[in-house]
DNA sequence: CGTACTCTTGATTCACCTCAATCTGCGTGG
DNA sequence: CCACGCAGATTGAGGTGAATCAAGAGTACG
C-alpha cells in the first residue's frame, strides 16, 4: 500500500485547517512527528473515558464520534471526514476522551501524542489559533443541533440531520446526491434524537413523495430542494 | 462609582482563565487595551447576527446568551458569570455573533475589539491556548446538553438544568442553595427544551416533596441530593 | 442455506404540548 | 395608601406526536 509514499508527501497537510498558514518547514516537522494509523471499518481510534493521549487528523475514510449514556443509549456527536481533526481534547486540557471514535469505512489517520502536538503548538502558535477556529465552528454547529432538538419536531430534525450529512459527505450521482458512506436508520435516529422506527416511517414517506431513494445503509437525496422545504418548514406554495 | 479604580486594578485579570499564566506586564497591556462597559438589567451586550466586533470578559453581574429561531422561539445557550468570557466568536473567525447576550442583573464587562484581542493573542500565544481550553470545555458542556435532550425525559432534563445552575451560580443560604439571579419558569423551559407549564408543574411537585422552594423568579434547592437522584434517575432505595 | 442484521409496518400507549382560565405578587400611579 | 394592571406563575382539560410494543419481510454474508 502507498503508506510509505504517503508518509513522505509534504502536501498531505496542505488542505488541513489545523496546519493552515504553517510554513513548509513547519509542515515537515509536523509530519515527521506524526504516526500513521490504519482503522478498519468498525475499529475504534479511541474510546470514551479513555485517557486522551493523542490528537488526530483523518487522512482518508470516515469516522463517527459517539457517546453512550450510563443507561447504554448511544448518540452520534458528529461524523469526521478527510482533513478534519478529531480527538481535540488531547490538545485542550481534557484528561479523557468524551466520546468514542469508530471507523465507518476503512480509514487512515495521522496521529500526534499529546506531548508532541503540545510542543508543536508552542513552536507554531498558528496551530492553536487554527484549532480554536475549528472548535468555534463545532461549538456553533453543536449549538444549532441543540436548538433544533429543543424547538423542532422529529421530521424537521431528520431533514436537518440529512441536510448536514449531504453537505458533509454528499456525492453527486445520476439523479441525486448520495451520502458517501454507510448510514443505517439507527444512525440517523442517534443523530437526530429519535428511534429507528420513526426514521424508517419518515424516510419511507419521503421516498413515496420522491424526495429520497432508500437502500440498505444507503440514502440518496433525489430532490434537495424538497428536503430544505421540510427542514425549514416552508409552505408548499408561496 | 469605582469604575475608575477598577480600571487601574491589575489584579482584575488574575483569576480570569483567558489571561491565566500571562506575565504581569502582559496583563497590564491587556487591561490598557480594554474598554469598560456597563450593562443595565435587560440591556444587551450584542445581538444575534450583528457583526462580531468585540470580545468580552464579564467582571460582575450575570448574562444570558440566547438564540431565536426563525419562528421566533427563544432558547438559552448558556449563562455567563463573573470571570467568564463571552463573544468568543470575535476571536475565532466568526463574522457575526451567533446569539444575543442580555444582562439578567446589572453587570460590568471588559471589552476588546476584534483587532485588539487579535494582536494580544499574537503577542501572547498563551491567550489562544487558554481560549481554546475554555471553548473545549463549552463544547463538551453543549454536547452533554445535546445528549440529555436526546435521551432524557423532561423531568430529568429540568433536574440537570437546575443542577447546572446551582453549580454555576448557587449561593448557600439557610436551608438550601439559592440560584443567585432572577430565573423565571420560562427561562428554565428555554434552557431545558420544554414549556413553562411543564416546568411549573414539575417544580410544584418537587416543592411538595421538599426538594425545592419556589418564589417569583426565585429558586432555592432545599435537598440537593434529591435533585441528583432525579437527574441521574436513581432508584429511591438501593 | 441458514443466520443475523437491517428495515418496514401496524397497533397501542402515554408524556408532554396546547389551549384555556385563574391566581398572585409586585411595581405604579391616582 | 390603596386600587389597579401586568408579568409571572399555577392548574385543569384535552389532544397528539412519537415512543413503545410487536411481528414480519428483505438482504447480506459466512
Amino acid at each position: 500500500m502507498p503508506l510509505q509514499e504517503k508518509q513522505l508527501d509534504p502536501a498531505l497537510l496542505d488542505a488541513v485547517d489545523v496546519f493552515g498558514g504553517l510554513d513548509p518547514s513547519g509542515k515537515d516537522e509536523a509530519l515527521a512527528a506524526a504516526h500513521w494509523r490504519k482503522l478498519e471499518t468498525g475499529e475504534r481510534a479511541f474510546e470514551q473515558d479513555q485517557e486522551a493521549d493523542a490528537f488526530y487528523v483523518l487522512s482518508a475514510g470516515r469516522l463517527k464520534v459517539t457517546q453512550v449514556t450510563p443507561e447504554g443509549q448511544e448518540i452520534i456527536i458528529r461524523y469526521i471526514g478527510p482533513k478534519e481533526m478529531f480527538g481535540c481534547v488531547a490538545v485542550c486540557g481534557g484528561l479523557t476522551y468524551p466520546g468514542t471514535a469508530t471507523a465507518v469505512t476503512d480509514s487512515w489517520a495521522l496521529g500526534w501524542t499529546r506531548a508532541t502536538i503540545g510542543a508543536l503548538a508552542q513552536t507554531y502558535p498558528g496551530i492553536a489559533l487554527n484549532a480554536m477556529r475549528t472548535m468555534g465552528g463545532r461549538l456553533q454547529d453543536t449549538q444549532s443541533r441543540l436548538r433544533e432538538m429543543q424547538t423542532e419536531r422529529v421530521e424537521r430534525r431528520i431533514a436537518h440531520g440529512i441536510a448536514r450529512l449531504v453537505a458533509q459527505a454528499g456525492r453527486r450521482v445520476e439523479g441525486g446526491i448520495l451520502i458517501d458512506f454507510p448510514v443505517s436508520r439507527q444512525d440517523i435516529a442517534e443523530l437526530t434524537g429519535t428511534t429507528l422506527h420513526t426514521v424508517s416511517r419518515t424516510l419511507s414517506a419521503w421516498q413515496e413523495r420522491g424526495v429520497v431513494e432508500l437502500g440498505r445503509q444507503k440514502l440518496t437525496v433525489r430532490d434537495p430542494h424538497a428536503l430544505v422545504v421540510i427542514a425549514e418548514d416552508l409552505p408548499l406554495k408561496e
